[in-house]
DNA sequence: AGCATGTAGTAAAACGTTTTACTATAATAG
DNA sequence: CTATTATAGTAAAACGTTTTACTACATGCT
């Protein structure tokens, strides 16, 4: 089909060596004429080598494997970017993969991946990785970088957020305007930085002497549609003055909520999001809501694994990126 | 390293055609016996054949490039969430590459996946493709569906929707409701699809009997930023009752460019956006916008391209999609 | 017996590269 | 004048598959 080395070293009259050494910048002893005379043959056919065969005998394939939930949830979005601009300035190509939370779908991404030979994973999971997955994993002879969703032991390699201290903050906040009752809206898969986030929110109560009480704690999807409706249930049963979404599209369901609802943020309800999605500034009222450098997560996770595949081993440890609490106009003092 | 097509063979005793064969079920004539004892080694061992070297010789990498301005704008998130299941149901991988709008970027990109051996490509190009542009794609000799912007030519084969009516019922919309001076968003690099738009404004503008005026219309970038400036200058400079901006995001900016004027939507000005992404429904007051089908374009351009591969022939034509005014509360009658 | 047909399998070429170990010639040194 | 070194290049193996054309044997038919 399109045209290989050996046509261009027959048409320069040279041998495959002699282009392959040129091509990779290896011609320590090739003569300046020729290396000119096949530098614009090839030019002039537009030759491109071929990176199959090429992976083939180098396996170095260049290849990526991202894998995430959803790459229509904003975050992964923004965290994709991160990964492409990262990786590609490298020269590295990403293989994308929705997961879609289903385990079985992430298990047989992780198969075709390997089998289209890249040479690392990275991923949010979609469980919190046990030790079992991570052996799994580990098992599989692939490169990866965890993102996200912690693992549950500490051999984890990968980026996360200080999760505990974003939960801390949100509720701090919180109840520095005077609130008392405060809803928590949580994903009850088992998700670790979820778990994290709420145990952040229980630090900050205990250190102002509020009681911990679990029927405010309500558990749905981590989505808007989820966030609604656990924000329903909670408004409808429990007198709350203020509700922590642990992420920014639950918080977006709580406004949806209060609409339905006939309450008003943040005079009736103050809410505080996670993530700090870019839609969270136009929401209205602007979400108050802590913030994730989520695209420096997708950077980092692209520069952790490209220094795993140059250096063949594997980081010591993970890395816990800062969060800071973004104050706008969803939180006030209760009446 | 990992495991190969010629250790099963040894282990199952046999040759390497005979794996070969059965992993590929075309083993006819090969024995109950021996199919059974080389699928349980195989599975025994997690043996997964290597798809460069069966690429390498079958030229069907069972991959494919997508390329697309830019992954963070939800329009193109969903889009791609609709390539990737329409191709991973036919076992295809994709690429994902964001050209950020830089043509010299998605050239690269092409050359590069070109070098990965992709069955195809699917591209939201920068530009409006034009003759040339399109040569130079068939000239590479990879095969292709454009999406979402139309080529300047009847022979493009891609996935569009129907620009001109969108564009239409928009300002339509607004002259049915009493507006008669109305300002419109575009962008001005020739994008053709934002002139489409452009165009079904004029149509109705003509259609109701008022005259159509330039300094009505004010280009910016198709991002939030570009349409808060451009809905600045616009209310600054014109008298306008209503806009209609030709992508939602735009429609965004117009309602930050509203606070930071104060004035109230839809009261003061009505507003209008196009694409319908899923966060124009959260906006308050919830957006009036003509929606495309997003999710589906990209599944349709998936199918369009599996068609392509499979029977090794273009589509003769372009799929033009329909468009549906949804109705809000970002507009209502003049005062 | 001789021949066709079916069954179960294999050897080897091919895909397009990289890489290792080699050759041939010329220039330089001792 | 030989030995060494540098320069400019090449042949061939290897990567892990698929695929084509073949072999060897048994069975059935006339």
């Amino acid at each position: 089909m399109s045209i290989t080395i050996k046509d261009i070293a027959k048409i320069a009259n040279v041998s495959i060596t002699t282009v392959s050494l040129i091509l990779n910048n290896k011609c320590h002893n090739i003569g300046e004429e020729t290396i000119k005379r096949v530098r614009s043959i090839i030019e002039e056919h537009n030759y491109r080598p071929n990176a199959l065969a090429r992976g083939l005998i180098t396996s170095k394939t260049r290849t990526i494997g991202l894998l995430v939930p959803n790459i229509t949830n904003q975050f992964f979005a923004e965290i994709t970017k991160g990964v492409e601009d990262g990786l590609s300035e490298h020269g590295y190509n990403v293989f994308l993969c929705n997961s879609y939370n289903d385990i079985d779908k992430e298990k047989q991404y992780i198969r075709v991946l390997k089998e289209q030979r890249v040479e690392g994973v990275i991923l949010s999971s979609t469980n919190t990785v046990t030790q079992d997955y991570y052996s799994y994993l580990k098992e599989q002879g692939v490169a990866f970088v965890l993102l996200d969703r912690h693992a549950s032991e500490p051999l984890n390699n990968g980026i996360i957020v200080d999760d505990r201290k974003g939960g801390f903050l949100a509720a701090q906040h919180l109840l520095e305007l005077g609130h008392r009752k405060i809803g928590c809206l949580v994903e009850s898969t088992g998700l670790c930085n979820i778990d994290e986030r709420l145990h952040g929110y229980k630090d900050a109560l205990a250190q102002y002497g509020v009681p911990y009480e679990e029927k405010f704690v309500v558990s749905g999807e981590l989505t808007i549609e989820g966030g609604c409706q656990a924000a329903i249930k909670l408004i409808e049963e429990q007198i709350v003055t203020a509700i922590f979404a642990t992420n920014d599209l639950m918080a977006i369901g709580v406004y949806e909520a209060a609409i339905q609802l006939g309450k008003r943020i943040p005079e009736d309800i103050s809410v505080v999001g996670f993530d700090d999605i870019s839609f969270a500034h136009y929401l209205t009222p602007k979400l108050t809501t802590v913030r994730q450098p989520i695209y420096e997560i997708g950077r980092r996770a692209a520069a952790n694994l490209i220094y795993i595949l140059q250096n063949k081993l594997y980081m010591p440890s993970t890395e816990v990126l800062d969060v800071e609490l973004i104050i706008r106009n969803s939180t006030s003092s209760p009446r």
